[in-house]
DNA sequence: TCAAAAGTGTTCTCTTTACACCCATGC
DNA sequence: GCATGGGTGTAAAGAGAACACTTTTGA
């Protein structure tokens, strides 16, 4: 108890909200808690703010220690903070989400879990914390945002087909895309450069590589 | 120093960014500082979240201390929380701004304010801590939603001319409106109810008045 | 009667949507 | 040669932008 201060201070926590794209469906980072509270259940990753580092650099390093991966597009999301939200003591927490490219998905227990895997956010069930509405409103602004910004290219590798994006966008949207409006509107924005590249992949006539042209630049649309 | 506790916890604040508009201009409440840091240097109204209040309670009750109003718009901004953004401790704060409708500007200094006064934001000065930049994020943030949701209605009282609110987008937007395109866009959200009452205003023809459908309720368009 | 803001429709342009067939490959 | 996904253009509809005159009032 080394720790005083003449008025009460809560804690401080940042959740991390990590996505990707797994076997055509969007997918969360969840942890299974080694101790209390929620025991055992599954939950978002996340940890105590350190006394003198950044918000943001917290968040960074929460992702670092699950996925051991560094530059990944990274958002603060929300702060919650309701009194009673953590059964130990007034914990207010910072939320960030992530988009992690598909193609980046080792991951490993950090030390406060004894097991972490990707679940598929359309069947998440009851997770510790308010961390179930926390991943809602993490979803609704990755939709949102899909709309006015390049952020989908976030979850792809640096090389990929347009075809994959168009499945970003209808994964994440949750419908199906015309092909020649989406790839129109797509290559309108003038962010993409085709390669010479080609992917093979089965037995029909392969795709052209696309890169972007400013990596690790979101662009605002409309 | 009666707070103790096995790890460094943070301070966390909740600051305000209330706009309203007044004399055609996109206004800020600020108040002079009655103690240290900034001591008499203009800053955004905020307090200590107490033990075991609700963020956005804390939010409120802020409102409430430097207005007297109560319901009026509010909605979380973002959490600023680097290391030395405050000289006496660890400050996390969590910014929230306000809308304010232009009839209801009683305002009055709190305690921990020598003066409180209404500032246009396009001549605000330095301000303490790192609120300048808090005040620009919000002002990017009401443009933004300007384009997507009713919330400058937020800004205008019950009975208002539809004048009135383009006058408000344009003063927000900072450019000048087509005022048939605009009368049509903003009638076809089939929000506003027109009233009987007219409002005479000088030597002119009289405007009539409109009221929302569904005061309290913010839509989203597009 | 003059000045000042209120109120009101149509045309043109641009954006968005709908839609179908040939191409290159693996088996 | 056949099944599979890759790649491409045009026409119709809808949304957004440009634009000017009449009405009502106060002085």
């Amino acid at each position: 108890m080394k720790y005083c201060y003449p008025y009460p201070h809560p804690a401080v926590t940042t959740d991390m909200v990590i996505f990707t794209i797994r076997d055509s469906q969007l997918c969360v980072l969840l942890i299974k808690r080694r101790d209390e509270p929620f025991k055992d259940q599954w939950a978002l990753p996340g940890g105590f703010v350190a006394e003198d580092e950044d918000i943001e650099q917290c968040a960074m390093r929460e992702l670092r220690e699950e996925t051991g991966i560094d530059k990944v597009y990274l958002e603060q999301l929300y702060t919650f903070g309701k009194p009673d939200r953590d059964p130990r003591e007034r914990v207010i927490t910072v939320a960030y989400y992530a988009l992690l490219p598909s193609d980046q998905l080792a991951i490993r227990a950090a030390s406060d879990a004894v097991d972490v895997k990707w679940f598929e956010v359309s069947s998440i069930s009851k997770l510790g914390f308010d961390h179930n509405q926390i991943v809602n409103i993490a979803q609704q602004r990755l939709i949102a945002k899909l709309d006015y910004s390049t952020i989908a290219f976030q979850l792809l590798p640096d090389l990929f087909t347009l075809t994959e994006v168009q499945r970003v966008y209808e994964i994440i949207l949750g419908q199906a895309i015309d092909k020649r409006n989406f790839r129109k509107q797509i290559l309108a924005l003038d962010n993409l450069q085709k390669t010479k590249q080609q992917r093979r992949d089965g037995a029909h006539r392969p795709a052209f590589l696309y890169k972007l042209k400013k990596r690790d630049r979101i662009e605002w649309i409309r």
